[in-house]
DNA sequence: TTATAATAATTGACATGTCAAGTATTATAA
DNA sequence: TTATAATACTTGACATGTCAATTATTATAA
């Protein structure tokens, strides 16, 4: 068997235990990457396509997921200015509230997944991971 | 930001693009996987907890996982002698041809995903997957 | 301009899982 | 033994997505 083979399929397994074991505050895992991500824009502010690219899932997916987090005021829709057709997801009060909590216990987490895990050997991955483009 | 849990979401990210660019033969990756690691078993079939396992699943979504396989007659249950309550699930004649060609494909697919990645980078990354247990 | 193409978001139908509870069988401790 | 616990699997109800088609709006080329 190939090696990539075996790093891909161990990539999926490490997904999946990750997204069990990382559910905090009534937030999937999911759910905490779109807060966070809006939380680290410069506007603090996305649109559904930038989610979508940002977390290398389809616009459609995207909708699904930022919908039960609107109907529980965890996060608002804002129009664009200048683009009818776009709509920003942008964390409410509350949602600011949660996201600093559920960030916390998250952090503590994931130091207890990954605790012996060198900064500069995270970098080398994470240079593999952004050289995987979407399409 | 930690690094820890940028790491952690562009593993993400990857996961979903791996998804739903290695499907071949009407395969899912997931479906993929299940054929590759009952493939590679020493008695080349696995029970549905041993599946579990190995991929991070719940045996509950492996049941769901290998229905519809062994209804395309891809996957074929088994007895375990010594044990009523387990099922081994291996592949059909027409399941290892099916592997075969989908395997032939996806590794020249990963190829082309992953280029650069040199046999030893992904020997440390392949360590700090293992080292990620499932609880 | 204005027709055509591209983009942003949503929707219906469905795939791929989870969790909690239930059934059947096997293992263990008294 | 035999009661109790543990294991293997499945199921109902639901979460989290995908894909293909659709609507609305914006960009582009003639």
């Amino acid at each position: 068997m190939t090696k990539k083979l075996e790093l891909l399929i161990q990539l999926s397994k490490v997904n999946s235990i990750i997204s069990r074991r990382l559910i905090s505050h009534g937030l999937s895992f999911s759910d905490f990457i779109i807060l966070h991500l809006i939380n680290s824009s410069r506007e603090k502010k996305l649109k559904r396509v930038e989610l979508a690219e940002l977390m290398g899932l389809t616009a459609s997916g995207v909708t699904r997921m930022i919908l039960p987090l609107e109907k529980l005021h965890i996060l608002e829709k804002m129009d664009d200015a200048t683009d009818a057709r776009a709509k920003y997801a942008k964390l409410t009060k509350a949602g600011e509230e949660l996201y600093k909590d559920a960030n916390t216990w998250i952090n503590l987490k994931i130091e207890d997944l990954l605790p012996d895990v060198k900064k500069n050997e995270i970098n080398k991955i994470l240079n593999i991971f952004y050289s995987i483009k979407n399409e």
